[in-house]
DNA sequence: CATAAGGGTTCCAGTTACAGGAAGGTCAAG
DNA sequence: CTTGACCTTCCTGTAACTGGAACCCTTATG
């Protein structure tokens, strides 16, 4: 299989799939014209890799869930300490961006957004909050 | 003043400043000594950037607003018009994450996580989920 | 006066996970 | 034979810094 149709049924654009394989994620074989070979196997790997990425876990957690994947030895505890430090980092990221949320919310809130120069936001911003030296 | 002690009363690292007079968002001064000497005026101006910054503000974003705090004519609602961007890019942010945390949260309960291979997470992981061609 | 500590300076590389684009080889069809 | 759609490699750029090397300036101390 070519990149091209490996890319449709892995719905991962061919520049990606070339980068996993710089990675060392997959290897796939070269046919007599240089072309990449995929097999069925690189095809669930990279369907593997997409699934994971889309939920955010980071390159090298894929690297470890594939070797995982492919290693029937492994202890499913290693898989689902994996997963719970990513949720915990999803959890830190949403709790943030909240607040990030709260404070935008209210600063949008309160500013006319007319055409008179008084704003809330820049005040808000402009207002001092580090010097604690 | 020099970019230790404005590093401290911005709350920022030397290196970030340096950074943000790089890429034109400050211009501070040069002493004979070479070193940077910073105004009262650079001081607000980085403690505004840090704190439009820490609401997740991108740097262009910083410069516009910048622009606009230093602009006595400016218009409020161009400031709210860059915030509410801003917020709207956020809520997709918390939306996205919010969705990889369920999937996440359910697959971390339901994996044992003992020392058997068995594992539902990577059986997710490896479920095909994109091909439609 | 030499030196050592603790500033400061520039510049270069690395980070994350690719995307864009150039230059050029390959293949099937008309 | 040429055209168009593939494929290849290689280089650059992205965001917003961080770390580190190599080197200069200043001040205090023995």
């Amino acid at each position: 299989m070519n990149i091209g149709d490996v890319a449709k049924h892995a719905g991962l654009p061919a520049k990606t799939i070339r980068y996993y394989e710089d990675i060392g994620l997959i290897q796939p074989d070269r046919g007599t014209n240089g072309y990449r070979d995929f097999s069925e196997n690189d095809l669930h790997k990279l369907r593997f890799l997409g699934q994971a990425r889309s939920l955010g876990f980071s390159i090298e957690d894929c690297r470890d869930l594939l070797a995982l994947y492919e290693d029937k030895d492994r202890a499913s505890a290693d898989v689902k300490h994996i997963t719970e430090e990513h949720l915990e980092k999803i959890d830190s990221k949403i709790t943030e961006l909240q607040a990030m949320r709260r404070t935008l919310a209210h600063l949008v809130q309160a500013c006319a957004g007319d055409d008179r120069p008084d704003c809330p936001i820049l005040a808000d911003l402009a207002t001092a909050r580090a010097d604690p030296a």
